[in-house]
DNA sequence: CAAATTACGTAATAAAATTACAAAATGTAC
DNA sequence: GTACATTTTGTAATTTTATTACGTAATTTG
């Protein structure tokens, strides 16, 4: 973690390198982080059971200025809400906690990438996309279902996309692109075999190979254009769950980013489109 | 919005119902919000060319019980860092601010599902799976992808899942439901045609009709479990795009319940699973 | 066990915020 | 337009809050 997203998280996680009062303080900061916010140096110091100063210099020791400025730390720490951030899911939890950890998560997966988008590669992507005479959508495993979000989502743009999963198809579709095709793959790890493979098919083509995954890959070395998702995960545990919130929020913005290219015109399109499913649905009272 | 999530915005919407030296200081404020958080209020009141009374009285009456109060609010209001909280994207927005948009939309919808989460209902559908014989997810368009996503996660406990999208198949898989089967059905407006008619044959049957859908639609109405995910959107314009997210977070939130459900001893289980995919990745160097 | 280092608190000082009060400014009635 | 009332704003005093300087206690180290 770079600059800290949260800082109860790194007052945990010091806690054993602290000294005596430093850790009263801590405890009394953890113990209920919302009024520490609002409590004074003097008041906090009484409940945490040591002098003034030594609440200032704790605080100083977390890279405030000063007692404000560590409540002003604290509360934008709070105030993102997540109070559980890349902690997993324990065998000891309830449905008090878990539902609210793996929220918490998703939400600081978000935040963190917010903060750090590849802007550049997200272009450029989009203007292979805009420009595309065919798109295929490839992802195996968890990152078939956001293949298949995506096809939903640019299916709309007028371009042919497709999605497949058979390593044959793949392998053979890959192997049979041309000017103005793009292979776009989607891999958490970017380490799948059929996935690498096919791109390496497509990269001896006339088509674009764009990936949506881990940039320092085997599969992000095969692409032209290599939009980085790093999210860190415990994948060794569990599933992969935020990464692919993010990979789809990402071809969310790809989306986005082709409509926009294609500019106001374009909108009635969309509008036709929508209004296709309209009878497909119970109308509203 | 209940409790102001946004300071900045309320600011901003009371503007001109300020007398002249509180506009002063609201000005100051929303010229760099992240400077006034910092600052003292004298500094603040030199700013905005008013004296510190001003300020003061400025704070409370905006609910702050005075200056350090108001600039914790003012802290906590931006660190959620969601600065265009719903705004659709516009043909205006360049690289720099959509993407940031539409990121910033999916954090505060999955904010607000964190805040009133259906525990009840999430309860209730992880006694459904845990026990179930047979679990089928259904969901149409872009839900078809969030089905896809949970029959991935489910498929790790032992309980055959399956997904399908042929409108036949549901109604002839849900008419031929029976006692310890689910039936899951996803869909964000829960006016899906034939998914409710699905659901309502399924409901004739001994089988469990579980949704994930809106609580006030047809759907929900032939559920005996709804899990209820009110997300607002502008679907008149856009695709559904923070609803999926919430759905697959909650997805996650059942298989994740059901993993707890299954104790301790279900962890070599789902490691053997995992270790079956090792072989069609390149290792890490 | 003594020297050195670190940890901690007391008390003084400084900074910041709030209050009480008075002076302007603005509005209202005649 | 003047007198009165009301609101707005600022000055200065007061209070609250935070910080610093320094000394003592505790702990570590040779």
């Amino acid at each position: 973690m770079t600059s800290e997203t949260n800082l109860l998280g790194q007052l945990e996680r010091q806690l054993p390198d602290l000294n005596k009062s430093e850790t009263k303080v801590a405890q009394a900061i953890l113990q209920n982080p919302e009024e520490a916010t609002r409590s004074s140096i003097a008041s906090l110091a009484s409940l945490a059971g040591v002098s003034e100063p030594s609440v200032n210099r704790f605080c100083k020791k977390f890279d405030a200025t000063g007692f404000p400025d560590f409540k002003l730390k604290l509360a934008r720490s709070l105030a993102s809400g997540v109070r559980y951030v890349s902690r997993a899911v324990e065998f000891s939890d309830d449905i008090n906690t878990f539902p609210r950890k793996l929220f918490d998560n998703a939400i600081s997966a978000l935040m963190t990438a917010r903060e750090d988008l590849p802007l550049a590669a997200i272009e450029r992507a989009v203007d292979h996309i805009a420009q595309a005479r065919r798109v295929f959508f490839f992802g195996l495993g968890t990152s078939a279902a956001v293949a298949r979000d995506a096809e939903h989502k640019f299916f709309r743009f007028n371009v042919p996309v497709s999605t497949h999963e058979d390593p044959m198809m793949l392998r053979m579709l890959s192997a049979s692109g041309g000017v103005g095709d793009v292979f776009f793959f989607i891999s958490h790890t970017g380490r799948t075999r059929v996935l690498v493979e096919a791109a390496e098919l497509a990269r001896q083509t006339e088509a674009t190979v764009v990936s949506l995954t881990y940039g320092e890959s085997p599969l992000a070395a095969q692409s032209h254009c290599c939009i980085n998702v790093d999210v860190e995960e415990d994948t060794d545990q569990y599933m992969p769950m935020t990464s692919r919130l993010v990979q789809l929020v990402i071809l969310d913005v790809l989306a986005s980013g082709v409509t926009l290219r294609r500019g106001e015109s374009f909108t009635p399109y969309l509008a036709r489109i929508k209004d296709s499913l309209k009878d497909t649905r119970f109308p509203t009272n």
